[in-house]
RNA sequence: GCGAGAGUGGCGGAAUUGGCAGACGCACUGGACUUAGGAUCCAGCCCCUUAAAAUGGGGUGGGGGUUCAAGUCCCCCCUCUCGCACCA
C-alpha cells in the first residue's frame, strides 16, 4: 500500500496550485454558454460558521461541476463589509471599524481558501471600499433625478440599542432584526426609496419566478407587497363642507356602515371634535395612544378602544348619520388611515360596537342560517346575498362588490382602486459605518444632491469612537461643513449614512466589472453575466435582501443599466445547520467551529459530511460520528485508488470496442448507472447526499470485485474506467483529493478541466431483469426473467412458477394486472 | 387565526411517474486479522411469531376512502417547524 491519506498535505498542494493556474479566472468569452453562480455574500464578522461552510460547499459543488460541463462559470466572493457589529467593536476593543473590518476579512478569506472553494478571487469586492461605495452614493443620485428617493417627515421604527432608524422590513415581531431590541417609534425626517412605485411590478415579476424560486419565498414576498383590490369612498361630514374618504375591500357591505373609525394620527381626529364636549376626551386619548408603543398597539390582542368624537359622517348609501369615532386599531399607515365600520360583518367593528354600544346592521345574509343582530358575537364575513342593501338586495356578495363598486364611480361618490401593504424603504441610518448620503443642505438653496463629479463622499476615517454609541459624523467638523455647490455658500452635508441593505441591492452586478471606474456597470460585462443563473443562501432574507435587489434590478433597469428585469433566474435557500435539536448559537453552547474540523479531518471531509447529511434546503443535523464516516469513506476512496493503481496506471479506460468480459458487466453497469444518477442529482436536484451514496454504491461494488477476475488488460480496463469514474464524480465535492487521486491516475491536468464523465444508454439496460409476482397485490415471489421477454412471456413464466401455482390453487384469476419490466399482480376472485 | 413545509428503524436519511418500504451512512451486535485497535475486512441489524427461521403476519403520526396496487392520490384529525398576523 502507498502512503497514508494525509488530507492536509494534499489540500495545501492544490490550493497553492489552483492558485498558481488561475484556474477559477475568467472573462467574457462570447464562445462559450455563461453560467453565474452566487452565494450570498457573507458579513466578515470574525470568522467563518458552518452556516456559511454549508452554503459555500453546496455552491462549489454546482460551480465545479458546471465548469466540468464546459460552462465559463463565474462563481465570485465578496464582503457585505459595512454594519453595526463594526462600530460595537471599535468602541469596545478601542480600534477603528475599518481595522476590525479589513481583519476579519483577511482571516474570513483565509478560511474560505482553506476550504477549497473555487472562488474567483480576482473579483472580490468589500462594500466599504469607496470604489463600491462611490456607487452606492452614485444610484442614490440617480434615484433622486428620477423621483425615486425622496426626504420626508414621519413616524419611524427606533432601535434604542442600535441606535438608529430601521427600515419596516428590519422590524421582526416588534424586534430589531440585529440586535432584538424592543422597537419603537420616532418622528424623523429621513430618506426614503420609492420601493411601492414598483410593487405591481415586484408582484408580477413573482408569477414568472415561480420555476426557479421556492414557493414559500415568492408567497412571503407577495403577502409582504400585499396587494389588495378595493374602494375608495367618500364620506360627508355632517355640518361641514368635507368628506373622509375611507378604503375598504368590503364595498359590498357599504350599507351595513354603521360608525366610522378614524387613525389617532388622522388630521380629522382633533379637528373634528374641536369644539365639541367630547373635544377634551378625543385629545386625551390621541395623546395617550400616541405614547403607547406602536408594535404593542397594533398587536391582534391588543384591546380595542375609542372615544366618539361628537360628530357624524353621512353613509353615502344610506344616507343616514353615523358617528364618527377615533380607534386606536386604525393604523395611519394603511389605506387612508380611516375605516368604514361594518360591525355586523368585520370581527373587529363588532367586537368594538357592542363594546360602545354602536348599532349592528346586518347586510349581507348567508345562504344557509339567520344571523340575529341584535345578540350575534361572530361577524359574518363569508359569501353570502344582499339585504337592507336598497336596489342590490338579493344579490351575491361577490358579484355586489363590482356592482356597487360601479355604482359608486358612477355617482361620483367614489371608484375602485388596489392598495398595496408595502411601504417605502426607508435607508436613512443615524450610523457611521456606512455609505455617506450624498445630500448637501444649504439654508439658501435648500436640498443640494453632491455633483456625480466630486463623488465619492469619502467616510472620514480618522475619528476617536465614544462610548455612548451615537454616530460620530455629525461632530467632524471636517466632514459636516462644505460648500454648497449651487451658491458657494457654508452648508451642511448629511450625516446619515445608507441602509447596508443599499450594498448587497447590486453587489451582483458588480462582481462582473469590480474595478469599472467610468460607471457602476461596464455593459459588456454585465450584460455577458446577468441574470445569477442560481443564488444559493439562507431563507432568512426571503424579504429583505431578496425584494430590495429585486427592486434594484428593475431600477437599473429601468435607467438602462441592465437588460435584465430580475436579478436571480433560480433560488436555493438551503437549511440551518443544527445540533443537539437547535440552531448553532453561542447562547447555547452547541457551535462546531468549521476549523476544528478541517484541522482534524481535512477541507474534504467537512465538504463531503455536509453535503451527505441532508439535502441542501433541509435542515442538517450536526454528527460528530458522521463526520467520522465521512472520513472513513475518504480513505476507502483513497485504498482503493492505490490498491489498483499499478495495474490501472498505464492501462485506457475501457472503450467499447471489444465486447466486455461476462464477469465484469455488472462492474461497468454499475459504472455508467452511478454516472446517470450522479448527474441527474446534482443537475436537476441539487441532491448531493443522494449522489454521494450512489458513488458508495460503485466503491462497495469495485470492493467485491475479486482480484483473480481482473487479470487480463480488457478487464483491467473495465476496472480503470469504474474508479477513474468514482474519482472523477468525487470531484465537485471532495476536490482536493479527487486531485491527488487523478494525478496518480497520470492526469496531467486540474481534474476540473476534465469534462465530465458520460454515460451509455445502452450499458445501463440490464440483461436480466427482476419481476416481482404480487398475488392480491402481496409481493408472492420474484423472478429473473431476460430483459427483452414479452409481456406475455413474463406472464407465462410468473404464472408457472411452482410457488405461485401452489398458492393459486383452487382461486379463480379474475384478471392479471402487467407493469412493464417491474410487477405482475395477480388478481383472484 | 391565516399561509407554507414536515412527520418513514436507535439516529441522519432513501424510495424522482401510484408498482419490491427502509438505498447509502451512523450507531449497535457478532466474527476474522492482530502485540494492540478508536485501523481494516466479513456478517447481522424495522417490529411480531420463534430454539432458529421462512417466499409467514404486521408496519411509513392517527382514522377513513379511491385503486389490482398507496409513504406517494382524496377527506377528516393530531403533532412539530417556519413565515405572516388588528391591513379595513
Amino acid at each position: 500500500m502507498e502512503e497514508r491519506y494525509i488530507p492536509q498535505d494534499i489540500e495545501k498542494k492544490w490550493q497553492k496550485y489552483w492558485h498558481e493556474k488561475k484556474l477559477f479566472e475568467v472573462t467574457e468569452d462570447p464562445t462559450k454558454k455563461k453560467y453565474y453562480l452566487l452565494e450570498m455574500f457573507p458579513y466578515p464578522s470574525g470568522k467563518i460558521h458552518m452556516g456559511h461552510v454549508r452554503n459555500y460547499s453546496i455552491g462549489d459543488v454546482v460551480a465545479r461541476y458546471k465548469k466540468m460541463r464546459g460552462y465559463n462559470v463565474l462563481h465570485p466572493m465578496g464582503w457585505d463589509a459595512f454594519g453595526m457589529p463594526a462600530e460595537n467593536a471599535a468602541i469596545q476593543n478601542k480600534t477603528h471599524p475599518a481595522k476590525w473590518t479589513f481583519g476579519n476579512i483577511d482571516y474570513m478569506k483565509k478560511q474560505l481558501k482553506r476550504m477549497g472553494f473555487s472562488y474567483n478571487w480576482n473579483r472580490e469586492i468589500a462594500s466599504c471600499h469607496p470604489g463600491y461605495y462611490k456607487w452606492n452614493q452614485w444610484f442614490f443620485l440617480k434615484m433622486y433625478d428620477m423621483g425615486l428617493a425622496y426626504r420626508k417627515k414621519s413616524s419611524v421604527n427606533w432601535c434604542e440599542s442600535c441606535k438608529t432608524v430601521l427600515a419596516n422590513e428590519q422590524v421582526e415581531a416588534g424586534l430589531c432584526w440585529r440586535c432584538g431590541t424592543e422597537v419603537t417609534q420616532k418622528e424623523l425626517e429621513q430618506w426614503f426609496l420609492k420601493i411601492t412605485q414598483y410593487a405591481e411590478e415586484l408582484l408580477k415579476g413573482c408569477d414568472d419566478l415561480a420555476d426557479g424560486w421556492p414557493e414559500k419565498v415568492l408567497t412571503m414576498q407577495r403577502n409582504w407587497i400585499g396587494k389588495s383590490y378595493g374602494a375608495e369612498v367618500d364620506f360627508p361630514v355632517v355640518d361641514s363642507d368635507g368628506v373622509i374618504r375611507v378604503y375598504t375591500t368590503r364595498q359590498d357591505t357599504l350599507y351595513g356602515a354603521t360608525f366610522m373609525s378614524l387613525a389617532p394620527e388622522h388630521p380629522l381626529s382633533k379637528e373634528l371634535s374641536e369644539g365639541t364636549p367630547q373635544e377634551k376626551e378625543v385629545l386625551n386619548f390621541i395623546a395617550e395612544v400616541s405614547k403607547e408603543d406602536k408594535i404593542i398597539r397594533s398587536a391582534e390582542d391588543t384591546e380595542k378602544k375609542g372615544v366618539f368624537t361628537g360628530r357624524y359622517a353621512i353613509n353615502p348609501m344610506t344616507n343616514q348619520k353615523i358617528p364618527i369615532w377615533v380607534a386606536n386599531f386604525v393604523l395611519m399607515e394603511y389605506g387612508t388611515g380611516a375605516v368604514m365600520a361594518v360591525p355586523a360583518h368585520d370581527q373587529r367593528d363588532l367586537d368594538f360596537a357592542r363594546k360602545y354600544d354602536v348599532p349592528v346592521k346586518v347586510v349581507i345574509h348567508p345562504y344557509e342560517k339567520a344571523l340575529d343582530e341584535e345578540t350575534m358575537t361572530e361577524a359574518f364575513v363569508e359569501e353570502g346575498y344582499l339585504v337592507n342593501s336598497g336596489q342590490f338586495d338579493g344579490m351575491n356578495s361577490v358579484e355586489a362588490l363590482d356592482k356597487i363598486g360601479e355604482y359608486l364611480e358612477e355617482k361620483g361618490i367614489g371608484k375602485r382602486t388596489v392598495n398595496y401593504r408595502i411601504r417605502d424603504w426607508g435607508v436613512s441610518r443615524q450610523r457611521y459605518w456606512g455609505t455617506p448620503i450624498p445630500i448637501i443642505y444649504c439654508d439658501e438653496c435648500g436640498i443640494v444632491p453632491v455633483p456625480y463629479e466630486q463623488l465619492p463622499v469619502i467616510l472620514p476615517v480618522d475619528i476617536e469612537f465614544e462610548v455612548d454609541g451615537r454616530s460620530p459624523l455629525p461632530e467632524i467638523e471636517s466632514f459636516l461643513f462644505t460648500d454648497c455647490p449651487i451658491c458657494k455658500r457654508r452648508a451642511k452635508r448629511e450625516t446619515d449614512t445608507l441602509d447596508t441593505f443599499v450594498c448587497s441591492s447590486w453587489y451582483f452586478d458588480r462582481y462582473t466589472c469590480p474595478r469599472y471606474d467610468e460607471s457602476p456597470l461596464d455593459e459588456k460585462a454585465v450584460n455577458y453575466w446577468m441574470p445569477v443563473n442560481q443564488y444559493i443562501g439562507g431563507i432568512e432574507h426571503a424579504i429583505l435582501h431578496l425584494l430590495y435587489s429585486r427592486f434594484f434590478t428593475m431600477v437599473l433597469h429601468d435607467m438602462g443599466l441592465l437588460h435584465v428585469g430580475e436579478p436571480y433566474e433560480n433560488l436555493l435557500t438551503q437549511g440551518m445547520v443544527i445540533k443537539d435539536g437547535a440552531k448553532m448559537a453561542k447562547s447555547k453552547g452547541n457551535v462546531v467551529d468549521p476549523n476544528d474540523i478541517i484541522e482534524q479531518y481535512g477541507a474534504d471531509t467537512t465538504r463531503l459530511f455536509i453535503l451527505f447529511a441532508s439535502p441542501p434546503e433541509r435542515d442538517l443535523d450536526w454528527s460528530d460520528q458522521g463526520v467520522d464516516g465521512a472520513f472513513r469513506f475518504l480513505n476507502r476512496v483513497w485504498r482503493m485508488v492505490f490498491g489498483n493503481l499499478e495495474k490501472i496506471k498505464d492501462i485506457s479506460p475501457y472503450d467499447d470496442k471489444i465486447p466486455i468480459p461476462d464477469h465484469l458487466k455488472n462492474l461497468r453497469r454499475k459504472t455508467h448507472q452511478t454516472i446517470k444518477k450522479v448527474t441527474d442529482d446534482i443537475e436537476e436536484r441539487f441532491h448531493f447526499n443522494t449522489a454521494i451514496s450512489a458513488v458508495m454504491e460503485l466503491v462497495n461494488t469495485i470492493y467485491q470485485i475479486k482480484t483473480d477476475d481482473v487479470k487480463d488488460p480488457l478487464s483491467i480496463s473495465v476496472l480503470r474506467e469504474a474508479i477513474e469514474t468514482v474519482v472523477l464524480l468525487l470531484s465537485p465535492m471532495v476536490p482536493h483529493l479527487s486531485e491527488e487521486l487523478w494525478e496518480a491516475l497520470g492526469g496531467s491536468d486540474s481534474i476540473i478541466t476534465v469534462p465530465w464523465p458520460s454515460y451509455n444508454e445502452k450499458v445501463i439496460q440490464e440483461d436480466e431483469i427482476v419481476i416481482v409476482i404480487q398475488i392480491n397485490g402481496k409481493l408472492r415471489s420474484r423472478i429473473n426473467v431476460d430483459a427483452s421477454s414479452s409481456e406475455e412471456e413474463i406472464k407465462e413464466t410468473a404464472l408457472n412458477t411452482p410457488r405461485i401455482k401452489e398458492l393459486l390453487k383452487g382461486n379463480e384469476i379474475k384478471k392479471v394486472i402487467s407493469v412493464p419490466r417491474k410487477l405482475i399482480n395477480i388478481v383472484t376472485g
